[in-house]
Order: structure tokens, then C-alpha cells, then sequence
RNA sequence: GGUCCUAUAGACUAACGGUUAGGUCACCAGCCUUUCACGCUGGCAGUAGGGGUUCAAAUCCCCUUAGGAUCACCA
């Protein structure tokens, strides 16, 4: 049986990164298999609409290098892929459901179903669907009910959950997992507006979209059964499931908007290579060989496989996040991120910046920054005169007498035609120890007269990148202004 | 509360009955050094507890504990 999985978001407005775990396992293990990989919107809840949202998962998801074989964008055999395209099959699945038994037409006003609950919680027995008192097809008679239905009364369709069965399915993660009927509640599956639940959706179109695996999140367990007995009901073939662990937050709990960003595109802005943020989630709850840390998609798709997806939660490790992106920022090719930081120097104001330049100072930090939206704020000396020096750095390093010592060393400098690291670096060790000094005694009112700053790159690299006229100007400006 | 899921250091994880319980992030120390980093070396720190099964248990079973998910005409 060929693989086919589906990534099936809501369109609720942003790509969760939990989200976009679920849809990265389910591409890899797609990939991995010579599958096909197939988006479905799951937008039949009408109170929910968000404007633009759909698009939004999209650009998220193509960020993230996925691409699906099926969707509502590219279509594909088994479509429309938006479930409230589809809205007369479920009603006729929801009807056929009724007619075979399986499923029963309900009555209740939502007034009704909160009196039950609150009986129930009073009498302390958990809260479930009575289908022994409510006002439904058992209670009412088939002639009741036709005459109802036939008058335009608002109903619902109720799965009608054997009262005493156990309900077995196997998950490729979990094992086996069992759940008495009893235990499970009369599940809504056409909603009073004529619209599905998820319920009667999804396994709808899982069965016609021909799903090989359901690979979902953990919070999707608990109402399997359901989908195991709609699967049953209709007389199809489970698919396989595969529930994933959850994503947490630093105190255990779901990983949630409260405590930080959830959002893909929150990341993305915070400045994350996606190939970083990639590796990263993915490796959440998965692990090939755990004697490597760095993979690439195409790594990832190679080493893929279900069985080796752990059972607990991940904490969602921001510091190990930021580690992974400063590992990116070291190998990836420098073409690359000079063409991404290339746009946004302008916001710095730092206009007249040639892409070559760029490549080398990107080149040259590389090693010492997280993010490469860093260079312009920490490398601000690459792409302008320094507007201030470093108060304590300056009374660190500058003496009375450090003016004399600089003087003839810049002169030194003057006359270096090849402007390199070595020829500067040559210079300054032939000076220092000329006069009885360290290197370090110079080195560090050069940087203050060049950068202004304390941190940085290594001085002589930094110098040959800004070239010769530049280092000289910047020298002598200073050596000028001090008396 | 009912049901289900889970349990290796602060975090991510390796081990698929036999290892001095391995790796990564973070943290600490040292080295390198031209500041800051990177890098390198070393260190701290773990099988939740209790019972079984077995020659042998992190690993299999049971109980306890803890955490989580879920209990809608949301997905």
C-alpha cells in the first residue's frame, strides 16, 4: 500500500510550531516512504473564520521547506482539499450513518445539554450524552422524529457509541490502547447548522483522500475511539495512527501563546534561519542516533522513521534553539546570507553597502554572533565612523603617554602598501618589540581608535576589511582630537 | 473528578535484558588569545518510589507517586 499522509490545520490564524512539527513529521515520513503529502484545511467550524489565515499556514509551512504534493493550492485527485467545499458529503455520510443504525437524530437545545451536565456533575458521575432521557429518536419514537425533522425542527446526528464494548485500535507510537464504550461519549457528528464536527470530517476524507497514516498530536488520543468506530460504522479500513508527543512549555503544560511565541513567523521575524529552526523541531521528540545534532532536510528525510519518535512531551528549549541558529550561522554559505541581510541594512540606515563588502564582514562575525541580523547593531563600525567610544574602555586603555606610542606606529602603517591582515599584524609585532612591548599594549588603543568600541573581531582582519585609507582616517581623526 | 497518555541530569535525548548509563544545550573550571566570541580539554548532574519476573532490569509486569492530554453543536 502506497504511503499517503495529511497534514489537517484549522484555520485559525498563524502556523503553531507544534503545528508545524505535526506537518514536518508528516512530510518526512512522507519523503521518506516515496509518498505523497496532502493538505487539508479543516475549516468546519463557521465561528472561527479568520481572514487571510489559510494563506498565512501556507507561506509558514513553505518557509519551513514544506512543500505538499496535494492541496488546495496545486488540487490533486482527491479533492477540493477545504472540508467546507465538501459539505454535502458529509451530510450524506452522516445520513447513511443514521440509516444503518450507527448514528441517531438528537433534538436537544443547548439549554437542555447544560441541565443534563449539571445534573450529572451534581450527582458527581462525569458528564456524557444520556441517550436514555434526552429528546432523540429513542425516546421519541421514528414517528416523532420524522414528523420533527419533516417540520423543520433544528436537529443534530449522534454517534451512537456501543454502551459496553471495549474499543481497541493500535497506534505506531503508543501500542495498543484500549477504551470501554462506556467511557465514550455520543460524539456530534452533523452539527444543527448541517455542518460536520471534526470527527465525521475527518475520517470522511481521511477514508476518500485514501490516508495511509494518521500522524497527529497527542491531544487527539483521547477521541480516536470515536474515529475507530466511524471507521467500523461505515465498514472502511482504520488508517494507521501514529499520535506524537506534545510540545511543552517550560512548566510541562501545552505549548502555549502565554508563555512566549508559538507563532512560525514570530521565530522567522526573531531572525532564525528556517534551516536551524527546522533542525531543531524536528529533532523534538525525535532522534536518529543522538550522536549528531545537525541535519538537513534532505538528512532528516534519509533518517526518518516513526518508530523511533518518543512517547513523552519536549520542552520547547529556546537556548538550545538559539545555539542551533549561531552552529547555522558559522557554515551556511555566505552567498546565501549576504543576500538575506542584504535588504535589511537599509533599515540601519547603512545604505551604500556593497553585497562583496557585506560578504566579508558577514564572513568575518560569523563566529561570534546568533543571529545574522546582528551584524549591523554589533558590526555598526564595518559600515560607518565610529559615533562614540566606549567611556571605560578609553580610560582602560588610553594613558598619557599612549599618544606618543601611536603616533609612530600610524606612521609606520602609512607606508604599508598591501594593506593586509599580515602586513598591519607584521608592522605592530615588528614596533612593539622594537620598543620592549606587548602586542596587547597597542592592540587595544587600535581598537578603540578604529571601532570605538571593546568587542569585536580580531583587529588586523578588521582593518583590512575596512581597507587602508579608512583605518588610517579613523586613526588619525582620533590622534588629532586628543591633545 | 472520569478516561487516556507519559516518566533517563535544569532542557533535548542514546540504550530496543548484560555499557564504568553515552551525546547535545545550559552551567562551572582550564587551555587558546588581541577584546568578545568560536574552538579545545575537563567537570557538575540522571534511570521518580516500591514490589515482582530473571543468572542479569533504565529496559518486561504490577502498584504508588508525579506530570500531561482530554471530557463542546472547537479543531
Amino acid at each position: 500500500m502506497s504511503v499517503r499522509v495529511r497534514f489537517a490545520p484549522s484555520p485559525t490564524g498563524y502556523l503553531h510550531v507544534g503545528g508545524l512539527r505535526t506537518a514536518l513529521y508528516n512530510y518526512l515520513f512522507a519523503k521518506h516512504h516515496g509518498g505523497k503529502c496532502v493538505l487539508r484545511i479543516e475549516d468546519t467550524d463557521r465561528t472561527r473564520f479568520v481572514e487571510n489565515a489559510q494563506e498565512n499556514l501556507i507561506s509558514s509551512l513553505r518557509w519551513a521547506g514544506i512543500e505538499f504534493d496535494e492541496s488546495p493550492e496545486v488540487g490533486g485527485d482527491y479533492g477540493p482539499y477545504i472540508q467546507s467545499e465538501r459539505f454535502d458529503l458529509y451530510k450524506k455520510y452522516g445520513k447513511e450513518l443514521v440509516e444503518n443504525g450507527s448514528a441517531y437524530y438528537a433534538f436537544d437545545t443547548s439549554e437542555e445539554l447544560d441541565a443534563m451536565r449539571e445534573r450529572q456533575q451534581k450527582a458527581g458521575i462525569p458528564p456524557k450524552y444520556d441517550r436514555t432521557v434526552m429528546r432523540n429518536e429513542f425516546t421519541l419514537g421514528k414517528e416523532e422524529t420524522e414528523r420533527l425533522i419533516a417540520e423543520g425542527v433544528d436537529y443534530v446526528v449522534r454517534l451512537k457509541v456501543p454502551t459496553t464494548e471495549d474499543i481497541r485500535f493500535s497506534d505506531l507510537i503508543r501500542g495498543e490502547v484500549v477504551v470501554n464504550g462506556k467511557d465514550v461519549d455520543d460524539q456530534i457528528l452533523l452539527k444543527s447548522d448541517g455542518f460536520p464536527t471534526y470527527h465525521l470530517a475527518n475520517v470522511v476524507d481521511d477514508h476518500l483522500m485514501a490516508i495511509s497514516h494518521v500522524i497527529r498530536g497527542e491531544e487527539w488520543l483521547p477521541s480516536t475511539p470515536k474515529h475507530v468506530l466511524l471507521y467500523k460504522a461505515f465498514g472502511w479500513e482504520c488508517p494507521t495512527f501514529a499520535h506524537l508527543p506534545l510540545l511543552l512549555n517550560k512548566d510541562k503544560t501545552k505549548l502555549s501563546k502565554r508563555q512566549g511565541s508559538v507563532a512560525v513567523e514570530d521565530f522567522r521575524e526573531q531572525g532564525y534561519f528556517k534551516e536551524a529552526f527546522v533542525n531543531f523541531v524536528a529533532l523534538l521528540g525525535w532522534n536518529p542516533t543522538a550522536d549528531r545534532e545537525i541535519f538537513d532536510m534532505q538528512e532528516l528525510i534519509d533518517n526518518f522513521n516513526l518508530e523511533k519518535v518518543n512517547k513523552s512531551g519536549a520542552v520547547f528549549d529556546v537556548q538550545k534553539l538559539e545555539w542551533m541558529n549561531a552552529q547555522y550561522v558559522k557554515t551556511l554559505p555566505l552567498d546565501y546570507m549576504t543576500d538575506m541581510l542584504m535588504p535589511e541594512m537599509a533599515k540601519y540606515d547603512f545604505n551604500n553597502v556593497s553585497k562583496e563588502y557585506l560578504a566579508k564582514v558577514i564572513d568575518l562575525f560569523k563566529e561570534r554572533i546568533t543571529f545574522l541580523k546582528q551584524i549591523p547593531v554589533f558590526a555598526n563600525y564595518m559600515f560607518e565612523k565610529p559615533t562614540e567610544y566606549e567611556e571605560e574602555y578609553l580610560q582602560k586603555h588610553w594613558k598619557e603617554n599612549t599618544k606618543e606610542i601611536m603616533l609612530p606606529l600610524v606612521e609606520k602603517f602609512k607606508a604599508i602598501d598591501d594593506w593586509t591582515h599580515d602586513a598591519t599584524y607584521g608592522a605592530t609585532k615588528e614596533y612593539v618589540e622594537a620598543n620592549n612591548m606587548k602586542l596587547k599594549d597597542v592592540i587595544h588603543p587600535i581598537r578603540l581608535m578604529v571601532t570605538g568600541k571593546s568587542v569585536g573581531a580580531g583587529m588586523f582582519e578588521t582593518m583590512e576589511i575596512l581597507g587602508k585609507k579608512e583605518s588610517i582616517e579613523r586613526l588619525e581623526f582620533f590622534l588629532n582630537s586628543q591633545k
